[in-house]
RNA sequence: GUGCGUGUAGCUCAGCUGGAUAGAGCACUUGGCUACGGACCAAGGUGUCGGGAGUUCGAAUCUUCUCACGCACGCCA
């Protein structure tokens, strides 16, 4: 089914067509000024210069093609060469009725494409901070947006597991517990099942070994002798590191749950480990790579730089791997598993050069073929009300769990606020509507740009929030739910609106394709949030004017059951692709 | 120094790729519960779109210069 306004546009082109101009001309916008009119094109006055003729000429005589038109109530030409227009009311129920009986209410999708989406690897054996909601908002988003236009997309978390951070663990522990099994090269046996420490240790000890190797040179000397060991594959070492993974990943995995964020794949760093030295070897042999101050690298300078560009490092000077080291093994690895069109990264924005030079390194290096394409999404900072990066109040990196906590225990004291209910279904609903609190304030911003992250404004129902619009599906659902049990049956019937609260609902109701494909293309979740801001909107304005239950005329009823239901199957797919749900009250 | 990003109402943010009088929300004022949920709705005014110049019928949007802030610029991730 195509989208409403490239009907519009073709109805509208065909008439520039028949009176002589080009088709092009007739694409259709909706209008600016709702107050004229509810759709535009501007196609004559972009013709006035190709055909050197008045735009109000032009206009007016695609006016006069444009009347007898069904799709159109009015169509006007208006000085200097608009063409204002307003919709059939029976043309638009009819488009909107058959919404209702297309999956995906209409939307094409097109070919399916093998999409990656790599949420930028929080690091093992640290705690989730604020920084990483919003590699896993976004990219959760993201990931299901493109599953919705039909791609077979693949979430990778792509852990931080493999760098001198594992090192510094491992060394601190053999300080404090140095008779471990693990530790002794001597020792064949199995090792204990039960990791030598909690989650919590892991959480202090991290901190503790890495504010070590800053001030002693022989701490961390020793921590990059651990790091190496573990990367050569000391039996202990490796075993012990396994331990870090296993109970690191159990909390990871119950942090994103919290967050309704899960990954299809749990790799890291550590698994293109054993492909790097080929990888390396590749690119000598291709003569991509060149020694430079001792540093193996390759350059990504291009003639039409107008900046300065360092080459891309794929080893250091001592020999050891990077961060682009294992980035470009695992693009390699990637391309040889999944074959994807697509890989799109998290990460936050002072990435963009960093990713820039490993882009331009895969494709000289054809690690990824001419077409595959690889995108940054770089997002901002999230900050505090005094617009600085959100810190604690004695200025410590907020924990995630914090921040969900402050939302949920705001969100409860809301739903408290004025009336009884039970404790138990008031705090289950309070972690549902504040998850979409904080998920919705974070994505209907756009992701490059810092936001503030303000509790209050987050948990209100009224403005651009996430609990507003819960509550106007919540309210929905109570209406459906009522009709139900009074008898009412579901099938689908809709008749021209009546009024123009209701014909707005409907016009937006056919702006859903456009958008979710507007949002994919762009890979903009906020254009989402926007959406679905105006449909509810549209809709409690709809609501206000109308009686629904109470009308009596049993068609126009059922009429506007059904556009009821139709509102609510969008609502819950779109909040569902940003990765939230709604309740059944609140 | 070079490059990138940001700058829109008191505050938080949109602005659909160049269109008409630049829009929402919050805050503030007022009105609306005998209708399906008032956690809602309706009405009210606010702008040198950081500044200058240019391109054109037309610029928040494109070019250029400039100011302010943030960030990044080979062995961290």
């Amino acid at each position: 089914m195509k989208n409403m306004i490239d009907l519009i546009s073709k109805e509208v082109g065909l008439a520039f067509e028949a009176a002589g101009y080009e088709a092009d001309l007739g694409k259709v916008t909706v209008s600016n000024r709702p107050d004229l009119c509810e759709y535009q094109c501007n196609g004559a006055m972009a013709g006035a210069k190709r055909y050197k003729k008045a735009p109000i000429m032009i206009a007016g005589e695609v006016a006069e093609r444009l009347a007898g038109s069904a799709i159109f109530e009015k169509v006007e030409a208006v000085a200097p060469g608009f063409l204002n227009m307003n919709i059939s009311p029976a043309w638009l129920s009819e488009y909107v009725a058959a919404m209702t009986k297309e999956e995906k209410f209409g939307l094409e999708t097109g070919e399916a494409e093998t999409i990656m989406v790599d949420y930028g690897g929080p690091n093992v054996a640290k705690p989730l901070h604020v920084g990483h909601l919003r590699s896993a908002v976004i990219g959760e988003s993201i990931k299901r947006i493109s599953r919705y236009m039909g791609n077979k997309t693949i979430g990778d978390i792509h852990l931080g597991d493999w760098g001198l951070q594992m090192g510094l663990v491992i060394n601190e522990l053999k300080e404090r517990n140095p008779e471990l099994p693990y530790f002794d090269e001597e020792y064949t046996g199995e090792y204990p099942e039960e990791a030598p420490f909690t989650v919590s240790e892991l959480e202090e000890i991290y901190p503790t070994a890495s504010g070590k190797s800053k001030e002693d040179e022989a701490y961390k000397a020793k921590a990059m002798e651990a790091t190496f060991k573990l990367q050569s594959g000391v039996r202990g070492y490796r075993a012990l590191w396994d331990q870090i993974i296993k109970v690191s990943v159990a909390d990871l995995k119950k942090n994103y749950e919290n967050l309704n964020v899960d990954f299809d794949l749990w790799k890291g760093e550590s698994d293109v480990h054993d492909i790097i030295p080929g990888m390396v070897q590749y690119m000598k042999d291709g003569g991509y790579a060149h020694l430079s101050d001792g540093a193996l690298v390759v350059d990504v300078k291009e003639e039409t730089d107008t900046k300065e560009m360092p080459p891309c490092m794929i080893l250091k000077s001592d020999g050891a791997s990077l961060y682009n080291t294992t980035d470009l093994a695992t693009i390699m690895d990637r391309m040889k598993t999944y074959a994807p069109d697509k890989i799109i990264y998290l990460t936050d924005k002072r990435q963009d050069l960093y990713f820039e030079q490993v882009f331009r390194c895969a494709r000289k290096t054809k690690l990824v073929n001419e077409d595959t394409d690889l995108i940054h999404v770089g997002f901002g900072t999230v900050n505090g009300k005094d617009g600085r990066p959100f810190k604690t109040r004695d200025g410590g990196v907020m924990r995630l769990e914090y921040l969900i906590r402050d939302i949920n225990d705001r969100m409860l004291d809301r739903i408290t606020e004025n009336r009884d209910m039970d404790p138990e279904e008031a705090a289950k609903i309070a972690k549902i509507v504040g998850l979409a609190a904080i998920k919705y304030g974070d994505l209907s911003n756009q992701a490059s740009k810092d936001y503030i992250f303000d509790v209050d404004k987050f948990t209100s129902s009224e403005g651009n929030t996430g609990p507003y619009i819960l509550y106007t599906i919540v309210r929905i659902k109570s209406i459906l739910r009522k009709y139900t049990e009074q008898g009412g049956d579901m099938d689908v019937a809709i008749l021209p609106p009546v009024n123009d609260p209701e014909k707005n609902l409907m016009k937006e109701l056919t702006g859903f394709a456009p958008m979710m494909k507007g949002a994919f293309e762009e890979v903009a979740p906020h254009r989402v949030c926007a959406y679905i801001y105006s449909i509810a909107n549209a809709f409690n304005s709809f609501y206000h004017e109308t009686k629904i239950l109470a009308e009596e005329d049993q068609e126009l009823k059922k009429s506007f059951i059904a556009l009821l239901g139709l509102t609510k199957d969008i609502l819950e797919t779109c909040i569902d692709v940003l990765g939230f749900s709604a309740p059944e009250k609140m």
